[in-house]
DNA sequence: AGCACGCCGACT
DNA sequence: GTCGGCGTGCTC
């Protein structure tokens, strides 16, 4: 009973208990190994972190033993260790809280028996498959890419416009390190898990099954472990994920591929709020694997990473590739304007929007019409009483859902049958006000139900949204419906403009973007943008198709606002200028990527207690070291202030130096949870801390 | 977070 | 008399 085994458990960030708790062992344990320990009434998975002779000084309090040591696994390594520490340390969350998170949940259920079964079963997996030759050509930005990643160490910044190959030039970068590396495992991570099907089958064509394995959270629990166990013993070379791939134990890890990194499903919303894409940055650099972070419209954090150096500047820690052009002869979309306050009051689509449609329709074209809203309509109204829809949990208002004739709360998810008349003055003439992509697909439907196709037979339109998908596999095969062009029109929300090639897709509409262009969010526009972008990006794909149907493809855009500058530059397409009239914006008003953010925010039954939390949480970070350098704003409700009867505030802190709020945020930690205990802290349902928030 | 203990209302 | 509501407290 000589070895002191300090272990990272699963506890949760409220409770106030160290980072790791210590065991006594018999024997020795590698650190990295994983363990089974007791913790109060139960047995837990934990990670052996520090290993210690315990012959120094009298037992201060009496250790219970660990219970067994999965040994029939490799523990896992320092880098990985180092990974799961800083992300617990800049997160502001418990060492056991990343470490149990990262592991794939099955582990935790089985015991050592059951393990050592379980990898004795797999064997020593299949032979390495070879790497078949590209089937493309390289353009010369392409190759001008390849040869500066192979040269520089970066990290580097892949700013590729949409078509202009980027999947290639990973593609590539994989390939030439699995050639001249037998064991190097690569890393790539993409934005949804809808986008990982098709990349998968990219990898596996070009690599082999055997090489490739995939880690999101759309797969079962013992897929997930089987995919990590052969990262974690290197037996596949390549893994693709999303955000949570970031923490996949790879030991021979050389290479990591951020796709579409300004995506913010990268962020963490929920428990440790991480950013997958800065994670991967940093792991690079302690695991000296390049990094590649790609996109046609980089988040500006790391666009202003990337800039060349000029003057004093000494510009940013990324390398910047350029590949502005598209591939193939396929021109990008022209954009196309309508000024909203042309057009007679309550238009929703414009005549020449309709008529552009009615023309791919005739020409047996396709054409996407996207609006940010699911649902009928986002409110019903009683137009005498003033009666509105709200959520009875929640302050918003609940959603008409016509197919199912609900009420539903976007937020709580509370439903109910719409009521036949008015619930405050009986009034039988409620009426939906707004709309939502459901009621959208039915005006469609009625405006074009006498236009006939070229074959005679009538307009078919179908709409993508979370509702329409919300069966397993109904994505795939709606998706399936429109590549075969079986839809003339798709109505659908962001969920359609993300990845999918629909290669027949002619003109792409935004209906009504206005809504991000003077949001309280300072990222919004940054959002649309690349919204906007993508969304485009979705037209005319296929070069041959657009020439042979001698189409143009086209964007439409619908605004009130046509001479904001955001739209300038999209329609000349242009990246740069967009971002840096946004970075000059957020230079002058002292935001990110000049400063650091975080939000502390408390959730209560009141909103007078949340703040008051915050209020006490905010005075008792005056004497924290850094915190002369730390600007802290009073507390303020959330934009959605109350959800299931939950009421939420927070305050912002924010500081020209990271490391400054690095060091407040650390020393505050232990001063939230004494303060819980302290009538401020009474009625306080929970707190937590947002490091790096994507919106405040 | 789990999982206990603990102290008050409606059921076999 | 017990089943069970969730308030409070602890886990090396």
């Amino acid at each position: 009973m000589s070895w002191q085994i300090n272990v990272a458990v699963q506890t949760p960030a409220h409770s106030a208990l160290g980072d790791v708790l210590s065991y006594s062992s018999g024997a020795p344990v590698t650190p990295g190994a994983l363990v089974r320990v007791p913790l109060g009434r139960r047995e837990v998975l934990g990670v052996a972190w520090e290993v210690n002779r315990e012959d120094t000084g009298p037992a201060t309090l009496e250790l219970k033993p660990i219970g067994a040591v999965l040994d029939a696994l490799a523990p896992l390594g320092d880098a990985w260790r180092d990974l799961v520490a800083f992300a617990a340390r800049y997160y502001q969350r418990s060492l056991g809280e990343i470490a149990l998170a990262a592991l794939p949940p099955q582990l935790r259920d089985l015991s050592a028996v059951q393990l050592a079964r379980r990898l004795k079963r797999k064997g020593s997996g299949g032979a390495p498959g070879g790497v078949s030759p590209s089937p493309v050509t390289l353009s010369a930005e392409q190759t001008e890419a390849l040869s500066r990643f192979e040269a520089e160490a970066g990290p580097f910044l892949l700013f590729g416009s949409t078509g202009s190959g980027k999947t290639e030039v990973y593609l590539r970068a994989v390939a030439a390190l699995l050639e001249r590396e037998p064991q190097a495992q690569a890393l790539v991570m993409v934005p949804e898990i809808n986008l990982t099907p098709q990349l998968e089958a990219r990898f596996k064509e070009r690599f082999g099954a055997d090489s490739v394995v995939s880690l999101h959270s759309g797969m079962t629990n013992p897929q997930r472990l089987a995919s990590w166990l052969a990262a974690h013993s290197g037996a596949a070379r390549i893994v693709l994920g999303t955000r949570m791939a970031v923490f996949a134990s790879m030991p021979s890890l050389r290479l990591i591929v951020v796709d579409e990194e300004h995506d913010p499903s990268y962020k963490q919303q929920e428990g440790a709020r991480y950013s997958a894409r800065d994670l991967a940055v940093w792991r690079g650099r302690r695991e000296n694997a390049k990094v590649i972070l790609g996109s046609a419209t980089p988040s500006l954090e790391s666009w202003h990473q990337s800039r060349p150096a000029a003057g004093d500047d000494p510009g940013g820690r990324y390398v910047r590739l350029s590949m502005p052009l598209r591939i193939g002869t396929g021109a990008l979309p022209r954009v196309r304007l309508v000024d909203m306050n042309l057009q007679p009051p309550k238009t929703v689509l414009s005549a020449a929007l309709l008529d552009a449609i009615g023309q791919r329709i005739a020409r047996g074209e396709q054409s996407m019409v996207f609006l940010n809203r699911r649902g009928y309509a986002p409110v019903l109204a009683c137009a005498d009483c003033g009666w509105k829809s709200e959520c009875p949990h929640c302050s918003a208002y609940r959603v008409f859902h016509k197919i199912d004739r609900t009420l539903r709360c976007h937020h709580c998810g509370f439903t109910e049958r719409v009521p036949r008349a008015c619930p405050g003055c009986g009034n039988l003439d409620i009426a939906p006000v707004g709309r939502g992509t459901e009621r959208l697909e039915e005006h469609l439907g009625e405006l074009f139900a006498a236009v006939r196709r070229p074959d005679g037979s009538a307009v078919r339109i179908a709409r993508i949204d979370a509702d329409s998908t919300r069966k397993q596999g109904a994505l795939e095969s709606q998706l399936a419906a429109v590549h075969a062009g079986e839809v003339d029109v798709l109505v659908g929300t962001q969920m359609i403009a993300k990845g999918h090639d629909f290669r027949r897709i002619t003109l792409v509409a935004a209906i009504n973007p206005d809504g991000a262009l003077f949001s309280g969010d300072f990222r919004a526009p940054e959002r649309l943008f690349s919204l906007l972008m993508q969304s485009a990006g979705r037209a005319g794909r296929d070069a041959a198709y657009v020439s042979a149907q001698g189409a143009t493809a086209e964007m439409w855009i619908q605004t009130h606002h046509p001479q904001h500058p955001l739209f300038a530059a999209l329609k000349r397409h242009d990246y740069p200028a967009f971002a840096q009239g946004e970075l000059e914006d957020r230079a002058a008003a002292g935001m990110p990527p000049f400063a650091f953010q975080a939000l502390l925010r408390a959730d209560a039954r009141t909103q007078e207690v949340a703040q008051a939390f915050l209020g006490a949480a905010n005075a008792a970070a005056d004497a924290l070291p850094g915190a002369e350098q730390v600007t802290r704003y009073p507390a303020v409700p959330l934009a959605i202030q109350r959800v299931a009867n939950v009421e939420r505030a927070q305050m912002l802190l924010e500081s020209a130096s990271r490391a400054a709020l690095q060091r407040v945020l650390a020393g505050w930690q232990p001063l939230l949870h004494e303060l819980r205990r302290t009538p401020e802290g009474k009625g306080v349902i929970r707190w937590l801390v947002d490091v790096d928030p994507h919106s405040i």
